[in-house]
RNA sequence: CGGGGCGUAGCGCAGUCUGGUAGCGCACUUGGCUGGGGGUCAAGUGGUCGUGAGUUCAAAUCUCACCGCCCCGACCA
């Protein structure tokens, strides 16, 4: 490929709207340019990369027995009130009318139509197991787009389902995903770990997120120095730490005290001078329009995630001013699970706490030495608090949690019979009987893998691409373009990587030297060949990877041999 | 939706506070000198100052409303 015969167009300056490294390199090296919020064109050189993506998980997801289909991307909006999600991807999904006035969505994800496919095509235990799986552009209506193709209104993903008899079975489709998914990022280059998962809307109780490392993260999760457990915080566990304080004894009867205008932890704490893991924090949240409270160390944070799970709320957050009101017969800042008449939860490790201190549900004031057992009516003891650095493993007696940052680019689930149900997708077994298929769905992020792998990959010159994601692979420069030989001499030189599957840019335009340096630094093609009148005096090329600080020569002869054995 | 920031040429910005009819760098066009890390000289092209209303003799500048973009929170591949 020529650069004259196709379109790159380099911006000097980073774009005022872009934030994180990637945003502005894609920008920067003519990528993607923006249509609107969250909506980008995909630009001659990030359409390469992005279908270099596409190709690596078509083969996995082949080689893993996938099978690829198409489905629509408008769907019927009824399919949606069949699986009974319509009402909770409501805020998601864009939605418009056909012109006989039938209500249609932009496919924010495809369950309801494989299932509402299987449930016609799969009858017998003779045709299972199956996964299917396309790769597609998805619509959500983002709450908020953000970070170029990160987060995007319109992005293309790759959508599997697998169908198995039975739970068990269904486990073997789960792992040969799992497997593949990291070969795929592996393959792209990626520095990415797959980390237990929230299952959030899309229901199952079994998931793995696969994320990219990198502090540009949207997500939180927390690893374990000494074993592989790993987890998005928004699940993540912790070991109990053990009470150093037990007197159960000899319990102090519990007792009021004063607290003029001491509203947060941090003020009351520090008020009656004791520690803040001795409070016992009480937070009241909003599920499905009633108040339930939580109960955690003053010191930790609720993961509304999983609290959410545990109440078996859809919508759940925390309670404004008026419904805590309502609830504690307190202004906010006093709320305390004695005589509190909401459904309680409390943190596991507050088991057996007996001098925590609390609010009494009253202005102004708060209660000492309270037993939790004795004092309150708690309704379930459960691991609510949100997971962080220091916390011990959950899995080891051992190891300690650190939190990193990453981006969620895969995303595996068992699904279980849940759509199955709800679109009457059965089949009959060896012994004749009616069952019903069991699911499990897998996605990833096709544009944000692309992305996320610059986000890895970059230096203060430009884009360094992982060798299996560049738009090209090599890219030879003519310094010159008025100079015959240099251009013959380029010309054959692509010839040749070409016949050998290599992929190759050659810069022909009349531009400095300079210009034609930064731009290929820029567009970070892994291997750089320069041609110009001073090195073929010598017959020789000089070649330059990349990732190296200087560039070796080579002889001109045998020159597309020496360049294959040097890509990375 | 709540909180914050921004909107002036394709890109990056100044001018706005203190009103007087728009400027700089890069890019682009033509020509010259150049030719190994975004060169240089000369001459040019390009702007309803986000939109609408208002105040004023006069608005990029002041007022109000709306729109768009970006960042922080709830959503997720």
């Amino acid at each position: 490929m020529y650069w004259s015969n196709t379109y790159i167009s380099t911006l000097r300056d980073d774009p005022q709207e872009a934030e994180i490294p990637s945003h502005k390199l894609m920008l920067r090296a003519g990528l993607i340019r923006r249509l609107s919020g969250g909506l980008y064109t995909y630009m001659p050189m990030g359409l390469r990369a992005l279908r270099k993506v596409e190709s690596i998980v078509r083969e996995e997801m082949d080689r893993a027995g996938g099978i690829e289909v198409l489905m629509p991307a408008m769907q019927p909006r009824e399919i949606w009130e069949t699986s009974g999600r319509a009402d909770i991807l409501e805020g998601v999904m864009f939605q418009i009318t056909d012109r006989q006035d039938r209500a249609m969505v932009l496919g924010p994800t495809h369950e309801e139509v494989i299932t509402d496919l299987i449930s016609r095509e799969i009858n017998t235990y003779r045709q299972l197991p199956r996964t299917f799986y396309q790769i597609q552009t998805k619509f959500r209506d983002e709450i908020r787009p953000r970070f170029g193709l990160m987060r995007a209104k319109e992005f293309i993903m790759k959508d599997a389902y697998s169908f198995d008899v039975s739970w068990d079975a269904a486990d073997a489709s789960y792992q040969a995903m799992y497997d593949a998914y990291v070969r795929i990022f592996e393959r792209c280059g990626l520095n990415a770990r797959a980390v237990e998962a929230d299952t959030g809307a899309m229901g199952g109780n079994c998931s793995h997120e696969f994320m990219v490392l990198t502090d540009a993260g949207e997500d939180a999760i927390v690893e374990c120095a000494s074993c592989e457990y790993a987890a998005n915080t928004e699940r993540a566990e912790r070991r109990i730490p053990s009470r150093s304080t037990s007197h159960s004894e000899a319990l102090e009867p519990m007792s009021t005290v004063s607290t003029p205008n001491q509203r947060t932890i941090e003020d009351v704490s520090t008020f009656l001078d004791i520690p803040a893991e001795r409070m016992i924090k009480t937070l009241i949240f909003n599920a499905d329009g009633k108040p339930v409270a939580a109960l955690v160390p003053g010191d930790r944070d609720v993961c509304e995630q999983k609290l959410a799970q545990l109440v078996g709320a859809k919508n759940f957050e925390a309670a404004d001013e008026a419904m805590v009101k309502n609830a504690t017969g307190a202004p906010v800042g006093f709320a305390g699970p004695i005589n509190l008449d909401v459904p309680l939860f409390a943190d596991r490790s507050l088991e057996g706490l007996c001098d925590g201190i609390t609010g009494a549900n009253q202005k102004d004031l708060h209660y000492c030495n309270v037993s939790i057992e004795r004092d309150t009516t708690i309704q379930t003891f459960h691991d609510i608090v949100l997971v962080k650095s220091g916390d011990g493993c959950p899995r080891c007696d051992t190891g300690t949690l650190s939190e990193r940052r990453g981006v969620e680019v895969g995303h595996v689930f068992k699904l279980g019979t849940k759509y199955a149900e709800a679109f009457g997708a059965t089949f009959l077994d060896e012994g004749g009987d009616l069952q019903t298929l069991t699911m499990g769905c897998y996605g990833i992020g096709i544009s944000r893998t692309l992305q996320s792998a610059i986000e890895q990959c970059h230096d203060e010159n430009g884009i360094v691409w992982p060798s299996a994601l560049a738009p090209f692979q090599v890219a030879i420069l003519i310094l010159k373009n008025d100079h015959e030989a240099s251009c013959e001499a380029a010309a054959s030189l692509c010839e040749e990587l070409e016949a050998m599957g290599i992929d190759v840019i050659v810069d022909d335009r009349k531009e400095r030297p300079g210009v034609k340096f930064k731009d290929s630094d820029l567009l970070g093609f892994p291997v750089r060949v320069v041609v110009s009148e001073r090195s073929l005096a010598g017959d020789e090329f000089e070649v330059k990877l990349r990732t190296a600080s200087d560039p070796v020569m080579i002889s001109v002869a045998g020159a597309a041999n020496s360049i294959k054995d040097l890509l990375p």
